[in-house]
Order: structure tokens, then C-alpha cells, then sequence
DNA sequence: ACTATACTTGACCAATTTAGTCAGGTATGT
DNA sequence: ACATACCTGACTAAATTGGTCAAGTATAGT
């Protein structure tokens, strides 16, 4: 299971995005620069959160992205998948039809990954970016 | 954050171990043939295992290891931590007095992954070798 | 029409981590 | 003495990460 810096990044860039983006599209390059982030990352970043329709985008001058949803919608779910984060255990290899690894019984392990998944994925379904807003607005004193 | 397949094997391994070990300790070697773990990798964890003494070692002939508690005393959390699987979320690289990557202020993301890292935690601190003992033999039919 | 801005796409890469292998040991029961 | 099994450290191929670089395309404003 990996949780890297492409997924705290996306999530950064999503808040400094909330707050900003009231009146104008927020141009990558402001992102970039309020959040110390590579501006070629974080393309390739907004490139996926478009796929997976969080963003939208507005091109030429005075361009720049705003959220599709209200922050409330936006769980922090929807952020990882969209960049391919994956909150996911280690697999068995092979799965076949009847256990792991070509063996006829499931692995020991097995069951507990998939309640761990389960676990953390409850965690992110309950977490929208309008939490971290808040979160964030009540730590700046 | 990451959970890789060392963490992985040490569970697997640690299972096989509860289960035969009641009258003569277990090698390495059977646990390798029945679990299908390479056995130079499982030496690597064992000897990790034994640092945090979870098993004991048994030289010689006939030798092997043996649990060094009992299974419901061992916890997820003191096997993951012996194997050296972070289950930690990713850092902010500088973490000045005040905030991090250098900022004045903490990143926008950092109470989250130490919310989401205590959730795990939670979990792992919860279930024990027992538990997957139990979940084990009631899956064999 | 021109130009600056900003999104778009894809190729490339260095550093790190992972999941091992390999080659030697050392201890001990029979 | 010898087979078994633990013990240790060095090494490595492959994958992943966290980017950079280059070459576009679309659009607003002048």
C-alpha cells in the first residue's frame, strides 16, 4: 500500500485551489509558487484531476482551473483515484478462481487487507475538501 | 505510507509458526515450502522478528523457531514495526519549529496524515496473531 | 492579427526502494 | 564428524517515484 507525495500534493493543490478560485480561475503557475510545488508536476497532476472531472479547465490568459463540485462534495476518495493513488493492499500475484499464489485455499493474510482496505477507504469517503478548509482557515491565527 | 510485501510475509510466516509450533519448534525451510516465501528472504525477516523478540531461535539439528508470547499477545503494530514496515504517512520534508518545507505556517495536508496515520495505527494496535489464527482455521473447510 | 498567458501532451531520467539472491559463515543435536 | 538450521552481510535487477524537458494548442486582450 503507497500513499506518495503525488496524492499530498494533488490534496494541496485542490485546498490552495478552494480558496482561491471565488472570483478567477487559479493559474497552475500561482499554485506552483503558493505551494512550492514543480509546475511540470503539477500539470501532469491537473491533468488527471480533469480526467476524473474535479477540475475544470479554462485555457489562455487569465485562464486557469476551478473545482467542477462545492468543496463538499470533493472527498478526498475522488482525489486519490483520480490520481492514481492507490489505497490499496499488496496482492497475492495470481488470484485465481479459487485461492492466492496458485494455492487452493486463499492466503492467511488475505482477509486482513481486504478490512484494512476497507478501514483506510472508510477514512477518505468521510474527509471532503471542505474539511481541510476549515481545518485549515481555524489554524491560521 | 507503505505497506510492501515484507510486511506481507512476516504476517504469513508468523501464521504458519502459530500453527505448528506446539510441540517442536519450526524452520525456515518448511515454513518457506508451505507458504511459498523464498528462504534467504525469510531468514532476513526472522532475524528482525527475533530483534524485537517475537520468536526465539533454536540452533541445531531439529531446530527453529518458536512465538516468543502468545499469539494474542501479539499485536500487527509490534510485527510491522519489527520488519521496519512504515506505516507512516509521507513527510514533509523539513519540519522546521514552526511549520513545514521551510513555510510558516504547516502544510495544508500535515493534521491529516497524522489523523489518517493513528487510524491505521488503531487498527493494527487492535488485531492480533490470534485473530488471524481464528479468521484461519474457520476459512478451512 | 499578434502576442502573452496558460493549459496539454508525451518523452525522458536520476535516485530510491523493493524483493529478493548469493556466499559465506556459526551453533548444536545425534 | 556431520547434517541441519540459524546467522550475517554484500550485492542486484526491476519497479517506482518525483520529477524535468520540449513542443505543442487554445484563448483573451490589445
Amino acid at each position: 500500500m503507497k500513499l506518495t507525495s503525488k496524492g499530498r500534493y494533488a490534496v494541496m493543490a485542490l485546498v490552495d485551489l478552494a480558496r482561491f478560485d471565488n472570483i478567477n480561475p487559479v493559474s497552475l503557475r500561482d499554485i506552483s509558487l503558493r505551494q512550492g510545488i514543480s509546475l511540470d508536476y503539477l500539470e501532469q497532476i491537473f491533468s488527471k484531476l480533469k480526467k476524473d472531472q474535479i477540475v475544470k479547465s479554462i485555457r489562455g490568459t487569465q485562464g486557469g482551473y476551478v473545482l467542477s463540485k462545492k468543496p463538499n462534495e470533493i472527498k478526498l476518495t475522488n482525489i486519490f483515484h483520480a490520481v492514481d493513488e492507490k489505497v490499496k493492499t499488496v496482492q497475492c500475484k495470481k488470484e485465481s478462481k479459487k485461492g492466492c499464489n496458485g494455492k487452493a485455499t486463499k492466503c492467511v493474510t488475505h482477509n486482513l487487507w481486504d478490512e484494512l482496505e476497507t478501514h483506510i477507504n472508510t477514512f477518505f469517503e468521510k474527509k471532503s475538501l471542505e474539511d481541510l478548509l476549515k481545518n485549515n482557515t481555524e489554524q491560521r491565527t
